[in-house]
DNA sequence: GTACGATCTAGAGTGCACTCGAAGTCAAGG
DNA sequence: CCTTGACTTCGAGTGCACTCTAGATCGTAC
């Protein structure tokens, strides 16, 4: 089951934030902020030597990141696992809740692609209806404009 | 066509920013940055008297903004429509850069819901494997946890 | 041994989008 | 007239999430 060639590769700082994406600066920031299920061991020279599965870890984290979670959700959820176990209903809770959250986002997107959608499309048909070519480089030396089809906000 | 009870209706300050639900310091702060499409006008007394269409445009801006538009580019937007007629092509390009770019933020947040259901569907299964309802009040005492069964990374 | 790049710590600085405070003005009610 | 509350300007402060600086140390290659 165990597979020592992988699992025993550690990466250095610069390697890690390379992989992951992210600066070294971030890495010790969220090192600082308490993002890491365990301490990041160090050598005896004092450098970081992050395990294998950190790379996997800051994975879930950058998704959490680019959904919205703010710094204070990941330090819980990354709280609750360095606890240990026992507390997997409450990681499941905190993941469900931003779940949630996700799904909010999403359907708050869509409703505002739907509102700038109709405002381009009305653009585009007043510039089609004028003889323009809405997809034409801008500029164009028409005097007049379409503010009267497309609305009077603008 | 004209319906002047409506049109040449005003808003204060005060009244626009609870009807567009921002606050008074957020529609000082617009104007100074230019998000407006005209000059707001003033009262002999100096106070703010926005015209009727500000609440429509307030709400164009509210979902540029929420959909992750950047100051910039509302300003740049008001300063298409501030200088009238004749840039149609270029306000709708404006609006179908940021429609791309809504496009990639639904995209996003799909795959990292994606992502994080499997997990939460991981920790939700070990625990009806290990008998714990996973949707009960967090807490439970049990001794012996799921990480094997979820992921080594947490 | 020395040069060099990567890393270390602690703390300061940045950018964004507000958000608030201070000190004063305006307008309606009593 | 006086109070009250909404309004004015200007500038400073806030919160978030980094991002960077300075000055020292580590470790490998020559």
């Amino acid at each position: 089951m165990d597979e020592p060639i992988d699992t025993a590769r550690t990466y250095s700082i610069g390697e890690l934030a390379r992989l992951a994406g992210v600066s070294v600066h971030t890495l010790r920031w969220y090192e600082s902020e308490g993002l890491f299920p365990r301490d990041v061991p160090r050598t005896p020279g004092g450098r970081r030597e992050y395990a294998h599965d950190s790379l996997a870890w800051l994975a879930l984290l950058g998704r959490l990141r680019e959904s919205g979670a703010p710094i204070a959700v990941l330090r819980d959820y990354a709280a609750l696992v360095r606890a240990g176990s026992g507390n997997e209903a409450d990681r499941l809770a905190l993941l469900r809740a931003h779940e949630r959250s996700l799904d909010a986002q999403i359907e708050t997107l869509i409703a505002c692609r739907e509102v700038i959608r109709g405002k381009s499309l009305a653009y585009q048909e007043a510039l089609v209806a004028r003889g323009i070519d809405p997809f034409a480089a801008a500029g164009s030396a028409v005097d007049e404009g379409v503010d009267g089809v497309v609305a009077a906000a603008g």
